[in-house]
DNA sequence: AATGAATGAGACTTCATTCAT
DNA sequence: AATGAATGAAGTCTCATTCAT
């Protein structure tokens, strides 16, 4: 009966980037009303008060990260002159230490597998991928930018998957040499 | 009362195949006892009598899976005569019309999934990638056949994910000039 | 943010309306704030500022409706010369081509099973099921009224309940000739 | 993890006749999975382990009724021999001072409202009218069974609203006099 | 050895009602 | 005066797992 927490504007916002830390930390199958309802401390009536059901705030969630993730991308790409050579950048992108890079990757598989059976959340993966490419476009040949972009994410899932001997949780760093030699492969 | 279906041997067995049916066509969200049992015609009494958990299910599963999928990708591999060009053999490989390439990458992006959040699934990817990549190591360079699988598996899962223009079911045919410039660029 | 539909006297009866469509339409099952908010194309708020809770808009729009009910058969009923034979004016209210007399026994039924657990709902039913003797008792002798009425009603009910061989939605038009006779029937 | 209540044969049994009970006690609206679960002794998860949905056990429990209700029916006028005049067996049927044909109809009228708007439900009203025709027709002409057993249901139907002018709980006793010249006068 | 029955936790969702604004 | 936000109870249903037979 106690009326705690009335008013809370953005509580909205809130939830979905909750909803966004709990995709990123427990995955998708970890994501439910509940948990998503603890993580953003809001009660639980308030889930389905404020969206439709439980895969409306997956998806904006999604949305919101892919929006976010392609933002970032672009302006690493932006911030190379025209006519410069990109690779450095996207070394830099890709190998970052703090490992934002591999989580977007991880979030992005959690997508990948859930579009796969439920069209409502192809849309979103197709602006996803649209969004690099034509990032990647800016100063690679447009023939070339779906390639690099393939042979990228290839990179990162690899690495990503990838455990240490401990066998502990996964995510091993890229070594930018590496990288950098399979780009300009890559590039010809 | 009638006792039917007694003698059963390979019953574990079948189930094991039907548990990799479900996760390809539902996905591990809609991999559950019940569907597993359904789809073996087991009694749901079956299920935790030949296995501990659930888990250890979709674990023979996804084993069995990786080693079909690692032995076809392995047996392409082999039918290269040593020294000859192996970039043909991929791109039919990676193009096959009937598309089976693509379903074993939808599967391995749902055990993928699982190993990011349970320890017990990461050895299966491990051996998975380790696989292609020795399969490939028989014909490139050590230092080249890692990023030609990153490369051959972004290209994949792109195609995968891809959905045609009428937003149906995803995955999209690979165009074999494409990749076959793709592959023949990273190998330099 | 602008203050849309502010002066809206009469808005209480839009609600009480509204909520007697949704009824007819989905049941007193069907019929909850939210509901009943839509039909009446008013906010949420709109309901408990109006109404003490919904039980109270449910009663409302029952009385409405059996006023409207009785008020209708009353006039049917009135119609008929003093003395004259009021037969015809009852077999054309109940064969009624339009099937409003069937919508408000089905209605009525919805309010029995309700007054049936509700004592709230109890002097609706009363006063409506006394509206029909006393318009019947114009033109019959008081102790015909209460088996006439009865038998009205239980000829509709078994029209209303009644479905096509097609099993589609219930409701079968009467049979003016098999009304006659058992009205007559019934008249000595 | 108490495992206290193992082994229970004819549970689904049990369960069918609580949700009856309930039925008849507070409604279709008041039969949840909860109160009838509770009704029965069994924990929640029984209901949908035995069925499909709650959908089922109220469908079950219906035709459980309409079946005994039927039968007893059929049983009073079975008991007429051929020929005979079966007035007083109707109106003994009809009159029965425990109450049973109130509680008969009280269950009916619920099947009714419910029936009305799913589908599923028809088909058990068409059979329960169908058998009580029936039962009639064994000793009345065959064009006027349908609107005796028209002015039968209408006589009860509104006994079982009035309420006595205390306003408590409807149902009011028949009064056989009024009952048997209502049904002599409907078989002309 | 094998299984149908059983069950408690928890999933998603609806809803009447309250309340700050 | 009016309402959108909020919330806790309760609804239906799924499921992994246990267990008596």
């Amino acid at each position: 009966m106690t009326a705690v927490r009335r008013v809370d504007p953005d509580r909205k916002d809130r939830i979905v980037d909750a909803a966004l830390d709990v995709i990123a930390e427990h995955g998708v199958a970890g994501a439910t009303h509940r948990t998503i309802a603890a993580a953003a401390d809001v009660p639980l009536g308030s889930m389905t008060y404020h969206f439709e059901n439980l895969d409306e705030v997956l998806r904006l969630a999604f949305e919101r990260h892919a929006a976010q993730s392609a933002a970032r991308f672009e302006a690493a790409m932006a911030a190379v002159p025209e006519g410069h050579d990109p690779v450095e950048a996207i070394v830099a992108l890709v190998c970052d230490e703090a490992g934002s890079y591999q989580r977007d990757l991880l979030v992005a598989l959690e997508l990948y597998v859930l579009a796969a059976r439920k069209p409502s959340f192809r849309a979103v993966t197709q602006q996803w991928m649209a969004a690099s490419r034509a990032a990647l476009g800016r100063h690679v040949d447009a023939d070339v930018a779906p390639d690099l972009d393939a042979l990228v994410e290839g990179l990162v899932l690899h690495a990503v998957l990838s455990t240490g001997p401990d066998g502990g949780p996964p995510g091993v760093p890229l070594d930018p040499d590496r990288v950098r030699r399979a780009v300009r492969r890559q590039l010809g």
